[in-house]
DNA sequence: GAGCACTGC
């Protein structure tokens, strides 16, 4: 129910969509009416009454209430259930304000700031040792060729002179390899390396550990030595004193829970801040404040080429140093070009795709004064085919197999990566470039290697994709923008950027999230097009105009814009950030007030927060959850009425991934497989539950391997659903809500059995993201949990 | 007839 809204839509009683449209057609009314209603000023009416009756027998609600009562869901702190150990921390919490609790968190022992003098000399003693080891010094000579080690000295400099610095640099400089050990190494032959902790954040969970995985093979060592790796229920962590801990944004958020001064970091290094994260915003902005109590603490921030003046001003305008990249040159050629070399035309005789008028004539006033700027350039043809509205982007399907078809032609040795916004399309171009139509198609068709990319496709986790082609063969990558940072290609050549890309919007009205396909941004066009100059110089094809790039923002708008900010707000309130109006100012991009207004409701609603907007012990436990507190109190619910193992399942889920993957073609048969796992329980949050008690059993029994393939499971997301359900059991036994860290406890489950009683604590859980679902046919009444 | 991408001591 959480996903697929625009489905829940379209099926709402209230639809009233014209007769007599079939297939597409249905599909284009919705999306022009989604269109309509965005461009519209006038608030828009749901057309679904998210609030539905719900009708309950006499006297349940007070037998709820009671039973409620007997544990501990308190809304005051003076419950006479609360545990006593609790009731203390919760006190201390609320009576202390900002000040005190910087000052109290002071006092602590400043451990990493006691100087070891017999440890300092045996550091020293193994650098010299290992400064000697050949293969030390062989790796070293590469290191040296990376462009940071060129200003090695500068940065040492500059970190031993400023609190905060800026490091611009792009891919391949070598600054989030090779400066935390600069300064690491530094330290060590200065002995002082016992008051030494670096700790660098990354954004995703991958490139913590091969980051990690790199710089232990540079120093000789294996991974938990002087480098390690954090990141959510997974850590290698490295040894307390002159280490270099890689770990996600996110984790080093969650310690700030217990050392909000990072008392335990003395050299914090921001990664990737560029990609404008909320949690890197929310750690910028929490390091302001931290900063002034922990002058000994220097902050290292580290971004690409992309707007690096609006952090350097940030930092009240913090040095800043440039490093060059190593990339190989890309040539860059647009829409025109293509059109020009390709000599491929439109057809314009089928207009079954002709967008809306208005796109259509926005188009006019976009490309009809370039075609006259660029008049003398081009061919008339190639001008006429710019007329053509859907020349741009991925509309036509066999435009972008025949640029493919004309590399092959025409360029050398080299793998093609091929931008696209979605699932549909990687289908599609799979489809035409399997089963070609032309002559041309059907004689590359078989030395094409093409590989599908897309988060739910098994090949993101496969190996295939990052082996070379063998001989005769050409590797042809479709991909999201999975491509563009998270998953890297090394021999990939050519890049064919079609320009569209699909982006989350959230709307506060409905607290509900959409996808909207739409164009990138330059940033997004800048990455696309080093994607093809990792090995060698490459060439990177635009499948749109100059003009629609004069168009195109600068940046993707920051994701703490496009999102809710309840889970923030609660963590704020935590670290005795109280008014979190206040804090979201001082962010780079701070949120519409209405934003957090909304947010702030919603926490009241759940009761997180006392109408006053102070944390209630409710709140309190949700802010420890590492879960959205709309889900985390959703958990907390199932364990007063024990049925955790089912519960958490569901709530893992939510906030983690589907473990099914759907393969191109397969999707009937992923469907039977979902079918299989809902045993008629016409929920799919029970069938993802029911997978995994069937999961758990294939791994009794030494099947899970096959149980994975035969159901189009993934394999490391069903672990790691295993693990997010193993600490919620024990978070929640922390806090002595249940008597048993295992999810799989008798105690725990009592209830799990009961399916009406899950339906109700989910859809409680969900509450008011809930559509009521009313058949007008003779068909019985189907129900989404 | 449905699926941009990440992430949490």
């Amino acid at each position: 129910m959480h996903r697929g809204n625009k489905s829940q839509g379209r099926s709402g009683k209230n639809c009233s969509r014209p007769p007599g449209l079939k297939g597409r057609d249905i599909g284009m009314y919705y999306r022009n009416l989604a269109r309509q209603r965005k461009n519209s000023d006038t608030k828009y009416e749901p057309k679904i009454n998210l609030s539905c009756d719900v009708s309950v027998p006499p006297g349940v609600i007070e037998r709820v209430n009671e039973y409620m009562d007997q544990f501990k869901v308190a809304r005051e702190a003076r419950n006479k259930h609360l545990d006593e150990d609790f009731q203390q921390k919760f006190h201390h919490m609320l009576s202390m304000n900002f000040d005190g609790f910087i000052e109290e968190t002071k006092k602590q022992n400043q451990d990493l700031n006691l100087k070891n003098r017999s440890l300092d000399a045996h550091l020293l003693d193994k650098q010299k040792e290992l400064f000697q080891n050949v293969d030390f010094r062989a790796r070293y000579e590469d290191r040296m060729k990376l462009p940071t080690m060129g200003h090695a000295a500068e940065i040492i400099n500059a970190v031993d002179k400023n609190q905060v610095l800026l490091i611009v640099g792009s891919t391949g400089c070598g600054k989030t390899t090779q400066v935390p050990q600069l300064l690491l190494d530094d330290c060590i032959a200065k002995g002082i390396g016992s008051t030494c902790r670096i700790v660098c954040t990354q954004p995703r969970r991958i490139s913590a550990i091969t980051v990690a995985e790199r710089v232990s093979y540079e120093r000789v060592e294996t991974i938990g030595h002087s480098v390690g790796y954090q990141i959510r229920l997974e850590s290698r962590k490295p040894r307390e004193r002159a280490s270099i801990t890689y770990c996600t944004t996110g984790v080093l958020l969650q310690q700030l829970q217990s050392d909000p001064l990072l008392r335990s970091v003395s050299v914090l290094l921001l990664d990737e801040i560029h990609e404008r994260s909320i949690e890197t915003d929310l750690l910028m902005a929490l390091l302001k404040i931290i900063l002034p109590h922990r002058p000994t603490l220097k902050v290292i921030l580290m971004s690409a080429t992309v707007r690096e003046e609006d952090f350097c001003n940030y930092f009240n305008r913090c040095p800043m140093f440039r490093i060059e990249g190593v990339m190989h040159p890309v040539e860059v050629f647009y829409l025109e070009d293509v059109l020009a070399m390709t000599g491929y035309q439109f057809d314009c005789r089928s207009n079954k795709r002709s967008r809306p008028r208005l796109d259509q004539s926005d188009h006019r006033i976009m490309i009809e004064p370039y075609i006259r700027q660029v008049r003398d350039k081009y061919d008339s043809k190639v001008l006429e085919q710019l007329r053509v509205p859907h020349s741009e982007g991925c509309e036509d399907i066999e435009f972008i197999a025949s640029l493919i078809y004309y590399i092959c032609n025409n360029k050398s040795d080299g793998a093609i990566l091929v931008f696209v916004p979605g699932f549909s399309k990687i289908s599609q171009l799979h489809n035409t470039l399997k089963n070609p139509r032309s002559p041309l198609g059907q004689r590359w068709r078989n030395h094409l290697l093409i590989f599908p990319l897309h988060a739910m496709l098994p090949s993101v986790e496969q190996q295939s994709v990052f082996r070379p082609a063998p001989k005769g063969k050409r590797k042809v990558i479709i991909s999201t923008i999975i491509a563009e940072t998270s998953v890297t290609i090394d021999d990939v050549v050519y890049v064919i950027n079609t320009g569209r890309t699909k982006v989350t919007d959230y709307d506060i009205e409905t607290n509900i999230q959409s996808l909207e396909e739409c164009w990138v941004t330059h940033a997004n066009t800048q990455q696309r097009k080093g994607r093809a100059g990792r090995v060698q110089p490459g060439v990177c094809y635009n499948l749109f105009s100059r003009a629609r790039e004069a168009l195109m923002s600068e940046v993707p708008t920051p994701e703490i814009l496009r999102c809710k900010l309840e889970a923030i707000i609660l963590s704020l309130k935590v670290l005795h950030i109280d008014d979190p109006y206040a804090l979201f100012e001082t962010m780079i991009d701070p949120p519409v007030q209405r934003t957090v207004s909304t947010a702030i409701n919603l926490l009241k609603r759940i009761e997180a927060l006392d109408i006053d907007g102070k944390l209630t012990p409710l709140g309190m436990h949700l802010a420890k959850l590492p879960i959205d507190p709309q889900v985390g109190k959703m958990i907390l619910i199932s364990a007063l009425f024990r049925c955790v193992d089912p519960i958490t399942s569901v709530a893992a889920a939510l906030s983690y991934k589907n473990p099914f993957y759907t393969p191109l073609g397969q999707e009937q048969r992923v469907d039977q497989a979902k079918r299989r796992m809902a045993q008629g329980m016409h929920s799919d949050h029970l069938m993802i539950h029911n997978t995994i008690c069937n999961y758990r059993e294939s791994v009794e029994n030494h099947r899970d391997r096959d149980f994975c393939y035969n159901n189009f499971l993934s394999h490391m997301t069903l672990q790691q659903l295993e693990r997010m359900k193993s600490q919620f059991s024990e978070l929640l036994s922390n806090y002595k809500f249940l008597n048993s860290t295992n999810c799989l406890d008798h105690s725990s489950n009592i209830n799990s059995g009961k399916i009406p009683l899950l339906r109700a604590i989910i859809g409680g859980g969900l509450y008011p993201n809930m559509a009521h679902l009313r058949t007008t046919n003779k068909k019985s009444c189907s129900r989404d949990s």
